[in-house]
RNA sequence: UGCGGGGUCGUCUAAUGGUAGGACGCCUGACUCUGGAUCAGGUGAUCGGGGUUCGAGUCCCUGCCCCGCAGCCA
């Protein structure tokens, strides 16, 4: 496991406790876990609370965590998903090592066992139509009714399941089913079941097969099989425990692991359901399955979150049984916390404003030293080149500012970072009183930003030479729903927000910003965080906002918005 | 309605009969060449009712509310 070698807790989490019971009261000498998920869409966020928890468990107590696709139903599964779900689990920093399985590997093993059943009395052949075991199975207060060939001879049900695996019979004809109580108040035990009929090849065994097991008849036997010594799952499946616990009790299975369950991950304005992201992908709602909105492990990837600070979310929201909605601002608060440390800080504008200094030579270029990371002087400096007409933020001036706005304005005077102060002298309008640049003077005593006389402008703005800037592409990106609880009264198509995603073209960014390599997320300077994307290319910028800085004044403004 | 779970600041979570703590958010202030970061302070909770106990979030009884389960999905 590649991340944080450590000790094993003293006191952790209630899985953490039982497995630290478990080693100290000898019934198991080591930790095996498990991620098992299912080749039918990628991993999402919530997924990564599962693999951190797995991979970090085993890491803890010295185990191992074996990865194993839960692939038993080929209808949905497809290798498009195996091969994203294993680059997604390294990206995230952990590591399976050798212990890479399917549970397909298990298909001849399990079906041997589902003979041993048949023989023993504990399973039989239905010939039950899906509706009629429906109608069969009762309701949550009615008890449900034997079927009429639950009592048929074991060796018809041993001939009848053989003839279903040699491909004699249509789907849903028949299936094998679990012979344990119709009238069980938990319905998961009201004869379970175990086979299907499925004429339909499996990304892996091909042909091999037409019928194949449940997820209940592959999941424990998978664990008992690779010796998983715990079995973690979330909540929706403790219905299933009694089943889990009665097929490893009456099957001679090698080892004997326990199911334990946990509250799953959630966020607000967030959707982590495979069905609905699979929907938004068909539907073209995104830009596929690694839309930088996607709260998928490739989206996040693509909108610039490092996996550091998504193990840093999952250690901060802790692991319970109560379901929760985590405040999705605490991911960005867990994000935002890595990339300050990490992130190199850089020029952009985004809505540019040209800026003339008109006591600024003509023709001449000034090298500037610019920080690259404050919390990092490893970091080092760099070069920015500064000459007489220069692109500022729009968004940084005002003809007629309110009383708490700071930046720029007429008659006022600002620092530009790293650079000088500048007072502005004149606002040019267009024919429709458009505000198209500004003239300006500068203090050539405080180059560097800093004035002798000791003068502090309140404000401090970016800027970019007009000689030197390279044009790009941002996509802002914000939450994708425009409510915290998408879904809630109606459809949850309807909550997606139009303002998910703003593309900005015309962004004119610093020069050494034409050389950020893919994966690597940097900061504009008072902006936000921004990484390269995919679609980027030399001479066609595209940047992706990843999250924004803390916006103190969009606070103030929203306030006095609401008051005013 | 049967079975299985769960209810602690707005949100997530800790306290394993002994001062209800932390994180996120929010609000103040300090500092600042990013209205960033950082630092300091503040706001703010045990679902209700009984009981046991010197002492209950924790144990007992009772009520209420929330989630999951009636796929040949996982």
């Amino acid at each position: 496991m590649s991340v944080n070698d450590s000790t094993p807790p003293e006191r952790g989490d209630f899985i953490r406790e039982i497995v630290t019971a478990d080693l100290k009261s000898g019934k198991h000498s080591g930790v095996v876990t498990r991620f098992p998920p299912e080749p039918n869409g990628y991993l999402h966020i919530g997924h990564a609370k599962s693999i951190a928890l797995n991979f970090g468990i085993a890491n803890e107590f010295g185990g191992r965590c074996h990865l194993r696709f839960d692939d038993t139903n080929p209808i949905k599964e497809e290798q498009e998903y195996v091969d994203s779900i294993q680059a997604d689990i390294r990206w995230l920093g952990f590591d399976w090592g050798e212990y890479l399985y399917f549970a397909s590997d298990y298909f001849d093993q399990l079906y041997e066992w589902a003979l041993d059943l048949i023989r023993a009395g504990k399973a039989y052949v239905d010939d039950l139509s899906a509706d009629e075991i429906r109608e069969h199975r009762g309701t949550f207060t009615e008890p449900g009714r034997d079927s009429p060939w639950r009592d048929r001879p074991a060796e018809e049900s041993l001939d009848l399941f053989e003839r279903m695996r040699s491909g004699e019979f249509p789907d849903g004809t028949r299936v094998l089913r679990a012979r344990i109580d119709m009238a069980s108040p938990n319905i998961n035990l009201r004869d379970p079941v175990l086979y299907r009929i499925a004429h339909v090849a499996h990304p892996r065994t091909g042909d091999a097969w037409c019928i194949y097991p449940m997820y209940d008849f592959a999941h424990g036997q998978s664990d008992a099989i690779e010796g998983v010594t715990h079995s973690i799952c979330t909540l929706e499946f403790e219905d299933h425990r009694p089943l889990y616990d009665w097929l490893i009790e009456n099957l001679p299975v090698p080892s004997r692991p326990r199911q334990i369950e946990f509250a799953r991950l959630n966020f607000t304005y967030t959707v982590l359901s495979k069905r609905f992201l699979l929907r938004l992908v068909e539907e073209g709602h995104v830009r596929g399955w690694d839309d930088p909105r996607m709260p998928t492990i490739a989206g996040l990837r693509r909108r610039g979150f490092p996996a550091e600070g998504i193990r840093d979310l999952v250690d901060m929201v802790g692991v319970g049984k109560a379901n929760s909605v985590v405040e999705v601002e605490m991911l960005e608060h867990a994000v935002r916390g890595v990339l300050n440390r990490t992130a190199l800080r850089r020029f952009a504008v985004l809505r540019p404003l040209k800026l003339v200094i008109e006591n600024f030579p003509e023709g001449q270029t000034e090298e500037m030293d610019a920080v690259n990371n404050p919390e990092d002087a490893s970091a080092g400096t760099r070069k920015v080149p500064f000459t007489r007409e220069l692109w500022i933020e729009r968004d940084d001036f005002m003809e007629d500012p309110p009383k708490k706005f700071f930046r720029l304005a007429p008659g006022r005077e600002v620092r530009l970072r790293y650079a000088y102060f500048v007072t502005c002298t004149e606002v040019v309008k267009d024919a429709n009183g458009e505000i198209v640049e500004l003239r300006c003077t500068y203090d050539s005593a405080t180059r560097g930003g800093d004035s002798p006389d000791g003068r502090k402008p309140k404000a401090t703005l970016h800027w970019i030479s007009a000689d030197h800037a390279i044009p790009a592409e941002a996509r802002l990106y914000d939450h994708l729903f425009g409510r915290p609880d998408p879904g809630a009264d109606g459809d949850l198509f309807d909550d997606l927000s139009p303002d998910s995603e703003e593309v900005l073209s015309g962004c004119l960014v610093e020069p050494t910003l034409a050389e950020v390599p893919l994966g690597e997320t940097v900061q504009f300077e008072r902006l936000g965080y921004f990484c390269p994307d995919l679609d980027s290319a030399p001479g066609a910028l595209v940047f992706n906002r990843t999250l924004t800085l803390r916006d103190t004044w969009a606070r103030v403004q929203a306030q006095s918005q609401k008051s005013g």
